[in-house]
DNA sequence: TTGAATTATACTCAATTTGAGTATAAATAA
DNA sequence: TTATTTATACTCAAATTGAGTATAATTCAA
């Protein structure tokens, strides 16, 4: 009753896939080496077929695998966006759903350029140097010429950007650039023909192709949200690593730092680490290497680092 | 380059609405009181068409408000199911994908019947009275001989329902479901046509058409879940109401006793309330009214509850 | 070869939060 | 008028958190 006539436009689902990792102090992202000459990279890709694919995680695998071979270790499914106006619509053609998918690996780099620092595309959120100029001198103030037009997303920026003495919660990773979008800053505002969108991009920041910027801001949402209660940091680490190493990681993807001593009590207490005994060998005192206990996994209410960052952060200069 | 040829079988995508709510205590889901005689119930739901539908929130505000008419609160995503061989496959016909979402009211009951307890579909989720006895004398036996020929599931299964030793973890639903479903104890898996699955079901608890019961399972899962980090509380609630009716429905929704001052103590401290100055009329001493200050929903980093439970469970008899 | 710099780790301590009560107050019902 | 019911206030110890200080084990550079 309720289901399609024949003869109603087709939809298409394609599966998008950002594939997370870091490597020493950066937070990097898969992307495609692309074939045709654009300026802007894109996520691995691809259609979910249900004759080929029994699920959507199969289908996406096989993109992945087929675009970039990059092992997965964790994967889960982040949102499906199918907001008219931001998928690319070629008149006639079917309309396009993304289901957009994080991943996380431990092997980065590689011979590949194709790993890319995702504060490249979202360099207002890495606050582990403090607060970013760009705030202030260049976001806030468009940014309030914008609401002062939209009254009506005031009290979501505020939220969404730790406005007037609210604190900055890093996992509001997509709210901030879907108010960026909105406000028509970035170049995807431009890109899907918004009509306040300024042709050069008033907020820096790279752009990438379709809405797959929009997917990666999902990712790295849910990722900063999830490393607090899941011991999801895990599988960007190597075999063995220091507490350091560990603590940089987490610093890495939350974009704050940490305060060392109680990270470490933290972690310590959590039961996730084993020693190994061996130690590495590095400038300064030789930390010891640890390793994460696998089986701990499934054997314990699975919280993951209550992070709190190592300096009050004043929200607003 | 990656787009589906014409010809590759149709996608449909069904947007399946779970609108919650309760009333004294219980723990309500809307249900469409159904045209066709089947014994089993049905979320609203209908075909997302991107013609009509600009977003698939508004779609799916369009199927609602056609079939059960009842205003919508709180609106989110929650998951996209696409496993073939759990949706209802006609050969020829399109594949479905279903989308579920959550949505929240305070308006239930009314004249309808089609208010339904939602421990009626998972009887196993109700601790309020301490533990269900069914997960000891069904359901734990049943599980156990499935999981003897399903070593790699073992570890999944005590997390999710807290076995040995182990915490139950109320956030769990949709991971318990899927676990009954998987190892066939539930009518929907013989509806699927699984090969391990009993004619009849194992498992006490209503079914629902399609794959309703999943998507109600994860949008428990997500509400209790929510609960604790961001105020949803208050979209269940009425205009006014007493701290108790508060706790109550926390209680009902996390299906846990909670401890009344500590309740009380931490909701105060939240900031979300305000005070009538208005007192309740019933048995016992009077007790104030309170209102929700929506204002605040924009203006603090929007904690939950973040409840105890009123005694230490322990989770095995 | 010594001492400065660097990094790791151990420990302290006050403030706050949490878990679990006890005590008391204000109604109604018998 | 006393028991029952419900609401609210307050206490207190244990645990957790935030922010240090103190010390240990290295390398680097003079």
């Amino acid at each position: 009753m309720q289901h399609s006539k024949p003869g109603e436009p087709q939809i298409l689902i394609d599966l998008s896939t950002a594939i997370i990792g870091t490597d020493g102090g950066t937070f990097q992202c898969r992307l495609v080496e692309d074939d045709t000459e654009t300026k802007t990279g894109r996520l691995p890709f691809g259609p979910f077929v249900p004759d080929q694919h029994r699920t959507m995680e199969i289908g996406l695998r096989q993109w992945v695998g087929e675009q970039v071979g990059v092992g997965l270790g964790h994967v889960e499914q982040l949102y499906t966006f199918a907001d008219r106006g931001r998928q690319h619509t070629t008149p006639g053609a079917p309309h396009v759903v993304s289901v957009g998918y994080l991943a996380l690996t431990n092997q980065t780099g590689g011979q590949t350029q194709a790993w890319r620092d995702i504060y490249n595309f979202f360099p207002w959120e890495d606050w582990r140097d403090g607060e970013p100029s760009m705030l202030a001198d260049i976001i806030y103030p468009a940014l309030d010429s914008w609401l002062a037009r939209h009254a009506e997303r005031r009290a979501s920026a505020r939220l969404a950007f730790g406005r007037d003495g609210l604190p900055w919660g890093e996992e509001y990773v997509l709210e901030r650039y879907e108010l960026l979008y909105e406000a028509g800053l970035v170049a995807e505002a431009f890109a899907d023909g918004r009509e306040n969108a300024m042709p050069t991009p008033v907020v820096p920041g790279e752009a990438l192709q379709l809405d797959h910027r929009r997917i990666l801001a999902t990712a790295v949402g849910r990722l900063r949200a999830k490393l607090k209660y899941r011991p999801v940091i895990f599988d960007l680490m190597p075999q063995t690593f220091t507490l350091t190493q560990l603590q940089h990681t987490a610093e890495t993807v939350l974009g704050v730092t940490l305060h060392k001593q109680n990270f470490r009590r933290l972690v310590e207490k959590s039961g996730f680490l084993e020693a190994t005994g061996k130690m590495s060998k590095a400038r300064g005192r030789p930390a010891e290497l640890f390793k994460f206990r696998h089986q701990e996994r499934s054997e314990r209410p699975l919280a993951g680092l209550r992070v709190s960052s190592g300096r009050t952060r004043t929200s607003e200069a």
